[in-house]
DNA sequence: AAGAAGATTCGCT
DNA sequence: GCGAATCTTCTTA
C-alpha cells in the first residue's frame, strides 16, 4: 500500500535496442493482499507469479488481449500483491514513443496501462525482473520535485472499487480518468 | 477440450 | 461520452 504512493514521482528507464525512453510515474493503483479484485486473489498461478516475489519485481500481464500492463511487485516473498503504473509523463525518447503509439499527442502517449506498456514496449519478456537493478527495464530516483499526491477510488474494474487505493500527483494533465480527479 | 470473465482501448455519435 | 471489439488465462466437464 505504500509502495503504490512511494512510486509516485520515481522515474521508469526503459532500455531498448531501438533507444531509450523513460517518464516520471504520476498515477498508480494498489492491489494488497487479499484484495478481491487482486490478480494474486486465489492463489498463485504460472502467469500471475512475479505478484508473488520480492518487492520491486515487474509484473506484466496481458489484458483483454492486446494490453499490457506494467505492475510492481510490492509485499514480501510468497506473498502475493502489487501496484498498477496507471500513468507516466513522458521524459526521454518522446520521438521513439510517438511512433510506438501512432500518435504525437504527448498526453496520450502514456496515459492509461496499455497505452504506457505500449510506449516503452513492454511485453511478457519483461515478467518477473528485478527493477531495482539496471536493466532492459527499472527505476530511477527521481532527481525532480514532487508534486502534492492525491488519492482517489480505482478505475475500470468492479469489485471494492470504492476503497481508496489510487494515488496520483495532483494537478499533472498526465493522468488518466481525469473527470473523476474532482473527488479527491 | 470448451466456455466464461477480465486492473482496456479505440472509434463513432 | 458511450458501446463494441478482441485474445489470453483460468475454471469446469
Amino acid at each position: 500500500m505504500e509502495m503504490a504512493r512511494f512510486l509516485i514521482g520515481k522515474i521508469v528507464v526503459r532500455e531498448h535496442p531501438d533507444g531509450r525512453a523513460s517518464g516520471r510515474i504520476v498515477e498508480t493503483e494498489a492491489y494488497p493482499p487479499g484484495d478481491a479484485s487482486g490478480h494474486a486473489y486465489g492463489g498463485e498461478t504460472p502467469a500471475r507469479r512475479s505478484l508473488f516475489l520480492r518487492p520491486g519485481h515487474g509484473y506484466v500481464y496481458m489484458a483483454y488481449g492486446s494490453c499490457y500492463c506494467f505492475n510492481v511487485s510490492s509485499e514480501p516473498a510468497g506473498v502475493g500483491a502489487g501496484v498498477l503504473i496507471r500513468a507516466l509523463e513522458p521524459l526521454e525518447g518522446i520521438a521513439l514513443m510517438q511512433r510506438r503509439r501512432g500518435t504525437d499527442t504527448l498526453r496520450d502517449l502514456a496515459r492509461g496501462p496499455g497505452r504506457l506498456a505500449a510506449a516503452l514496449a513492454i511485453g511478457r519478456d519483461l515478467d518477473g525482473i528485478d527493477l531495482c537493478v539496471k536493466g532492459p527495464l527499472w527505476l530511477a530516483r527521481s532527481a525532480l520535485p514532487t508534486g502534492a499526491v492525491a488519492s482517489s477510488v480505482r478505475i475500470g474494474i468492479s469489485r471494492e472499487a470504492h476503497r481508496l487505493r489510487r494515488f496520483h500527483e495532483r494537478g499533472s494533465p498526465f493522468v488518466s480518468g481525469t473527470q473523476r480527479l474532482n473527488a479527491r
